[in-house]
DNA sequence: GGACTGTCTTGACATCCGTCGAAGCGGAGA
DNA sequence: TCTCCGCTTCGACGGATGTCAAGACAGTCC
């Protein structure tokens, strides 16, 4: 259930989109920044910067979400909450296996928006 | 009105600070995100996504608010809230000079947040 | 000094967002 | 099958956010 590549409102921020050169580069178009904000949106919450760390930087590539809840003074519904954020921001990926759903990170969709960012080493 | 690194609980995105292996390499902790949500927060709107671009590609590396505000189906209030986010965030410092406003953008920031959400070319 | 221009601030309002408790669903084990 | 456990969804609430109209402030030109 990972194979599309914009299911249902979700951001593309699939591989292949060709996506992008620098923000201070080139104009962004109103387009690609409608396109782009959810993401940086989804990564404006610490909670979910923290979440997202620990999903991007988990061994194996993947993390349980028990692993996850322990870490915040936060409800299991609130965590589910940002972690569904993230999911639809294109950021991450969920499987359920068994008993515990697993969470991996989306490497292609952070290399985007680290490439819009990108700056060059110094100009001028 | 623009020398001090992080005046009145604004976020410190100053060049020294030695701020943040990447957010795949190892966890962000809660400190860290707290002071870099922000930001990604303040680029998580298209308005300012793309206020932002407007800003770091700008000619001679800075812009008038006058160039600014045409740009959108917006009031200038709002787009005047939307610049003071940014700079709030970090992202970009205003100068007064004569009648017009000219807003830049801080280079160190971006790398910053590029530098988070950087990905190995492919681990594993 | 007075009028004009450009930008920011204030106040108000509708909407969105983070959080929780309660309930629902799916799988595992007795 | 029945119960327990992990995770998600639903419903609700308070606070934050995006937007605008009106007013305030800074600087220029006559």
């Amino acid at each position: 259930m990972s194979k599309q590549a914009a299911p249902l409102g979700l951001v593309d921020l699939s591989a292949d989109a060709p996506c992008c050169p620098p923000l201070a580069r080139r104009r962004v178009p109103a387009e690609t920044a409608a396109a782009l904000a959810p993401a940086f949106k989804a990564l404006g919450d610490p909670v979910r910067l923290q979440l997202m760390s620990m999903i991007a930087s988990a061994d194996g590539g993947e993390i349980c979400v028990c692993d996850l809840t322990p870490a915040f003074d936060l409800t299991g519904p609130t965590i589910s909450h940002h972690l569904r954020t993230l999911r639809e921001a294109g950021l991450v990926d969920a499987e359920r296996r068994g008993t515990w759903v697993y969470y991996r990170a989306r490497p292609a969709a952070l290399r985007q928006l680290a490439a819009l960012l990108t700056v060059e080493p110094t100009r001028g």
